[in-house]
DNA sequence: AAAAGACGCAACCGCAAAAAA
DNA sequence: CTTTTTTGCGGTTGCGTCTTT
């Protein structure tokens, strides 16, 4: 007996999402908090299905959303835990605080798989690529198909699970689940990675040794760029100050507290607790978060 | 200026794990 | 313990935008 389908997908609207959708799901989610998906939609009136609409959520409407391109130490911060996580994008997601998986998984797949092959290094094993007149034959074979498969985006699923078991971040992907609190630095290990070594060959350092420099502007400064996208538009006309502030939301919304520490960056409380947003939601530009405390914090 | 191709991203799909009954 | 439901994840697709010819 097969699996149900998570809801009745008959008459449910699928593609992008209005302006009219986001808005009725930011209001239901603002007022009653995240709750069963599946119920999200009928609630809200939304003809959406419950995954759907955590996914719209969790992706795009979520408050603590950065917006725009990774920054450089998002980027090297991706690059070391793709070594040492794998294609856990949620994972690595957890580790850059308001970066979603899909926005990791897309930014690797259209920027750092090209930008690693252009230096010479293979996105799969973080391992210097070897040299077609040296490889062997098998290892050309292997090669190969990566590269078929980056350009048709196929993939088998079984053949996957064998290459992965063939890399030599197995044994790291393991300790992994244990939890990443061992992790090494992100930073010392991307070092270790331009000069061609394994991340599982770094030796590792607390995160409070972690110090990089970090430019507070370059993770926002291209967020308009996406703004000609549907989707961004749509937010354009977004009035959040429809939203009237439950006093008690503290008590009522149990997401709202990691949220709200976010949310602080770019929503003004103007005394009359309904929300003033500057600048304006549809970029969700925010002011300028030390990626580096919030990782370090993570991983503490 | 127009067409073709490449690129980037939001959203979908199916599977699996976790939770609930 | 088994079955059902819900949630989360990773792979993939479709389409709008950008770049090149």
């Amino acid at each position: 007996m097969g699996r149900q389908p998570c809801c009745d997908k008959v008459g449910l609207k699928k593609g992008p999402w209005t302006a009219e959708e986001d808005k009725k799901l930011i209001n239901f989610i603002l007022t009653n908090g995240q709750c069963c998906w599946r119920a999200v939609p009928k609630l809200a009136g939304l003809l959406r299905c419950g995954k759907s609409c955590r996914l719209r959520w969790t992706n795009y409407l979520r408050p603590d959303l950065k917006r725009g391109l990774l920054s450089d130490f998002e980027e090297q911060m991706v690059i070391d835990l793709h070594a040492q996580l794998g294609n856990r994008w949620s994972k690595i997601a957890s580790h850059l605080p308001g970066r979603t998986d899909n926005e990791i998984k897309n930014h690797w797949n259209t920027h750092i798989k090209k930008k690693l092959k252009k230096m010479g290094i293979d996105p799969l094993t973080h391992k210097p690529l070897i040299p077609a007149a040296t490889a062997q034959p098998q290892q050309q074979q292997c090669q190969q198909k990566e590269e078929e498969r980056s350009v048709t985006s196929s993939t088998d699923p079984e053949m996957e699970k064998t290459k992965e078991s063939e890399t030599p971040l197995e044994s790291s992907i393991v300790e992994s689940k244990e939890e990443d609190k061992s992790m090494s630095s992100p930073l010392e290990n991307s070092m270790e990675i331009m000069n061609g070594f394994c991340t599982d060959e770094v030796p590792l350092i607390q995160p409070h040794e972690i110090l990089v420099p970090c430019d507070p502007t370059s993770s926002t400064s291209s967020s308009s760029s996406s703004s000609s996208s549907a989707s961004s538009m749509i937010l354009e006309d977004l009035q959040f100050l429809d939203f009237d502030w439950h006093c008690d939301y503290s008590n009522d919304l149990g997401f709202w507290d990691d949220a709200f520490t976010s949310w602080d960056l770019f929503i003004e409380d103007d005394g009359d607790r309904k929300l003033t947003l500057d600048p304006p939601l549809p970029h969700y530009q925010r002011l300028p978060v030390d990626p580096e405390s919030r990782y370090s914090e993570q991983l503490l």
